[in-house]
DNA sequence: AGCATTACCCGCACGC
DNA sequence: TGCGTGCGGGTAATGC
């Protein structure tokens, strides 16, 4: 479920529950959850550290981590990504693990905090360095960083379908297809437009378009389909999203629905023309 | 060569 | 019961 906004409302929860916290113990409950050191390394490394803060880059969500042992050396990121079904939540310790609970961190204070996660497709890491997770990523879509120049420029720079192209995370950190798509929609540009044929009016439209639909759902405290998350509500403002065969809210087309890089994608047919 | 695109893959649960 | 679908992204193959 996660994209920005969600990731966001999750760090914004979390944040003053765990801050000062320190972490008693890990159980690794499916191993490949894992890409940094091995399960034995990661439980030991994770023993004893405090959680000082925790922020979101893109889609992850980082625990920042710190030895109460002194002169222990290094301070520890733990880096998070739910990828499709994963979810964090805040738990008594004392409440027997849930079903596709993935790694639980037994934490001071009587709770626990629970990586569930039905497809596995999640992944964790502990390291010294995030930057070699996170280089790679492009620009925060809410940061000064990313504006309509970069935007116009980035664009040009590239000669490629604009969803593809906004789901890549390389070029732009933190969309991904509900938000791409309504983003789209509200900028009235097609997913298959080559970005390098977007005029400066039209990125600075879907500039504002992206930080428009990222604003409101995170107000929204993000969006929660399926039987996935919870407590979110955008999922009753979506434009396109899931909204295939119903009236466009702009002009009244129905909306439809193709595949795009193997992704839904909804678009209205009136206000998304493709020249 | 260096991009861009496409196909496929990864567990699982849900709706039809 | 069976099949298509998916809030993500990595890899490999193929195409310009």
């Amino acid at each position: 479920m996660p994209e920005l906004p969600e990731v966001e409302t999750i760090a914004r929860t979390l944040r003053p529950q765990l801050i000062g916290k320190t972490i008693r113990e890990a159980d690794l409950r499916w191993n490949r959850t894992l890409a940094a050191p091995s399960p034995r390394k990661f439980k030991e490394l994770v023993k004893g550290q405090q959680i000082k803060e925790v922020t979101r880059r893109a889609k992850y969500l980082i625990l920042h981590l710190s030895s109460l042992r002194s002169g222990s050396g290094q301070a520890f990121s733990l880096l998070v990504h739910l990828r499709m079904s994963g979810d964090l939540l805040l738990r008594n310790s004392t409440t027997e693990p849930a079903p596709h609970d993935r790694l639980i961190l037994k934490l001071s204070g009587g709770k626990s905090l629970a990586f569930n996660d039905t497809r596995k497709f999640g992944r964790v890491w502990l390291t010294a360095d995030p930057q070699e997770i996170l280089g790679a990523l492009g620009p925060e879509p809410l940061s000064a960083e990313f504006t309509p120049a970069w935007l116009y420029t980035a664009l040009h720079a590239k000669r490629r379908q604009l969803k593809p192209l906004l789901l890549d995370q390389t070029f732009l950190a933190g969309l991904g297809n509900i938000y791409t798509d309504e983003a789209l929609h509200l900028a009235k540009l097609h997913p298959l437009r080559l970005s390098d044929s977007v005029s400066r009016r039209q990125a600075e439209a879907l500039y504002e378009a992206i930080q428009s639909v990222l604003r409101e759902g995170i107000r929204r405290n993000g969006a929660s389909i399926d039987w996935v998350y919870r407590g979110g509500e955008f999922q009753n403002y979506f434009r396109v999203y899931d909204r295939e065969g119903k009236p466009c809210l702009v002009c009244g087309a129905l909306i439809q629905k193709f595949v795009v890089g193997q992704r839904g994608t909804h678009i209205c047919p009136n206000c998304q023309v493709l020249k």
